[in-house]
DNA sequence: GCGAAAAAATTTACGTTGGAAACATGGAGA
DNA sequence: TCTCCATGTTTCCAACGTAAATTTTTTCGC
């Protein structure tokens, strides 16, 4: 009886709860409309019980951007064991990356707000690399041009994680256009270079990661 | 007498007044900060005085970011034309387009926000077409792989574009860093792909612009 | 079981924000 | 000069995030 049917004042899993439902209201009303008095209404609590569970709004919308990134790790993941490493794993890895972000458009661009989030917080750093970490494995090896160029080692991953990163940005924001009818270019198919691999590296891991090709974590 | 050092009623050019306070103070104290209060207060004038030049704190920030395009645009092509037509080129305006993004990131985020500004605003809208077609100019001619595969006539606009705008998000929101010492990748330079052009289309100028690629304008 | 302590949620209050409405001011043209 | 109207001001309001004090529930030692 203390589980179910009475409307406990102790809500049970409050913060679980509290994310699900900024969510949602992300989803609905988008990344500014959003407020701490609205998903609380949501819940059916008062404006200020989040307080006991999260540290004001930004840590509301930090723990919010946390779960984004575990789904957006997850949508890159979806496909990519199926498929052979190379250049089918990359597709399969940016176009996840793409349909994230054109799917939770709202979610992710909270994700990549270092203003409206917390970047210190342990719980997102650790989901925010975990998802790019998918990304760096498909680009391990890759032949980009210039790749044994000196420069930046992460030089390949930051390409190609700015390439995938700014189109889904653009798009989100509207500033290539979705609804075209003469381009429907929903997935990174027609946008990715022809790339190669360099065949050597292709089945071995990358190296270990040290925080996005160099920051100190 | 009717100009200067008198406290004056009316202001004389408080639009203008306004945009200028904006971006200091969107500069000063960020894009999650600024409020239509703390603009009109820098100016000196009651926070309801924007209403007769701007429709509301999306007005103004609509204006502020249309300045913002201007200046990304004299930014990009600060440099171009010194340059021979080609890979210099194609570097100057990119190296442009990040710099501006670095030294004004809260302006830069602001200007590619469809919510926060008016995305349907017709200055606004001429202001980043011609900032687009900086990086189209440069583009044109531009010999990517697959540049004559079937698929979107504004691909490789669109793949450098992507390339560059994700590169100045990802180092703006602090994703990628920008204070490591070991990677101290400031501008395109080292990042861009070593790119080639058909000779044939190099000296000719794109086709004519329909609005980043078929959106309607 | 019982009572104290802790946890969880509420109520109330405060300062700030953007917007609407009514009012005041002063410059420009009749 | 007189009037009109663009331009600012004053006043008010609802919504927001946060803080403090309070109430309710659970937990835990005995």
């Amino acid at each position: 009886m203390l589980k179910e049917n009475r409307k406990k004042y102790h809500h049970g899993d409050l913060k679980a709860a509290l994310v699900e439902a900024g969510l949602a209201e992300l989803e609905e009303k988008g990344l500014e409309a959003v407020s701490l008095r609205s998903i609380a209404a949501r819940v059916g609590v008062s404006h200020t019980a989040p307080k006991n569970h999260f540290d004001g709004l930004r840590g509301l919308l930090t723990a919010i951007a946390t779960v984004g990134f575990e789904r957006h790790a997850a949508e890159m993941r979806r496909g990519v064991e199926d498929q052979p490493p190379g250049k089918a794993r990359l597709h399969a890895a940016c176009n996840g990356y793409l349909r994230f972000a054109l799917a939770h458009p709202e979610v992710f661009k909270l994700m990549f707000s270092s203003t409206l989030c917390n970047a210190d917080d342990p719980d997102l750093k650790r989901a925010s690399r975990d998802s790019y970490t998918v990304l760096r494995s498909v680009a391990h090896g890759l032949d980009w041009d210039k790749a044994d160029a000196p420069g930046s080692p992460w030089r390949t991953e930051w390409m190609l994680w700015s390439l995938v990163h700014g189109y889904a940005m653009l798009l989100i924001e509207g500033q290539i256009p979705r609804d075209d009818d003469r381009t429907p270019l929903f997935d990174m198919d027609g946008l990715l270079p022809d790339f190669a691999y360099r065949e050597a590296e292709l089945e071995t891991m990358p190296p270990p990661f040290e925080g996005r090709g160099g920051a100190k974590l």
